[in-house]
DNA sequence: CATGGGATTGACT
DNA sequence: GTCAATCCCATGC
């Protein structure tokens, strides 16, 4: 399966969330489907990016299809793919992954819990594929992270659209994406849920 | 230089 | 349902 190239993700943010939904994503033995995204855009106050160019936020301007990591409550790893031309901040945070591949490993990673809590959610899957801090502005078609295009049994995938979770600042924006029906997500959808 | 706030998670009442 | 853990860094004095 080929990385997805530059161009995918030089497009509108809200875009890009939507399609990354049913791509696989590979991390040395460790691999799984994303199933649910958020989108984040300079424009708007919970983007990291709304405050410009800073010593954080400014893998968020540059190439986009780059990775920006980051940490969360001191604790927490998390993942987003660079989004927009570059000059522009903007990313999508992947949410949760349906594992695929290393499900031993990532279990071990994850104290031995059961499957489906190995990747709900966006610290758990960074620590279940061994996602780094170190990682953060690497390039996602080269690695060490690398994303591919949806397989045959994901395209044509139904979405839903809610609200972002976690956020205090813009929280009305309907720019959280999952796969359908999906038990692989963090969280069902909120009573705010459209189809896309 | 001091302070405060998280794009979360897991343990506990 | 509540709450602490833990640290990077943006902000303000």
């Amino acid at each position: 399966m080929a990385a997805l190239p530059r161009c995918f993700y030089e497009r509108p943010v809200v875009e890009v969330a939507q399609a990354l939904v049913g791509c696989a994503i590979f991390h040395g033995e460790c691999a799984g489907v994303i199933v649910e995204t958020e989108a984040y855009h300079e424009s708007e106050p919970a983007c990291h990016a709304h405050v410009g160019v800073t010593a954080r936020t400014s893998p968020l301007f540059e190439a986009p299809g780059i990775a920006y990591v980051y940490r969360s409550y001191g604790i927490h790893a998390l993942l987003n793919a660079v989004c927009e031309p570059a000059g522009v901040g903007a990313a999508v945070l992947i949410r949760a992954l349906e594992p695929t591949r290393g499900i031993e490993l990532m279990r071990a990673r994850r104290g031995g819990l059961p499957e489906r809590q190995l990747c709900s959610g966006p610290g758990k899957l960074t620590q279940a594929l061994g996602v780094e801090l170190s990682e953060n502005g690497s390039d996602l078609r080269a690695g060490p992270i690398v994303i591919s295009s949806r397989a045959a049994a994901w395209r044509g995938v139904r979405l839903v659209a809610d609200r972002r979770i976690g956020i205090t600042k813009a929280p009305e924006l309907p720019w959280r994406f999952t796969a359908a029906g999906n038990p692989w997500i963090s969280r069902p959808p909120d009573r705010t849920a459209v189809p896309v």
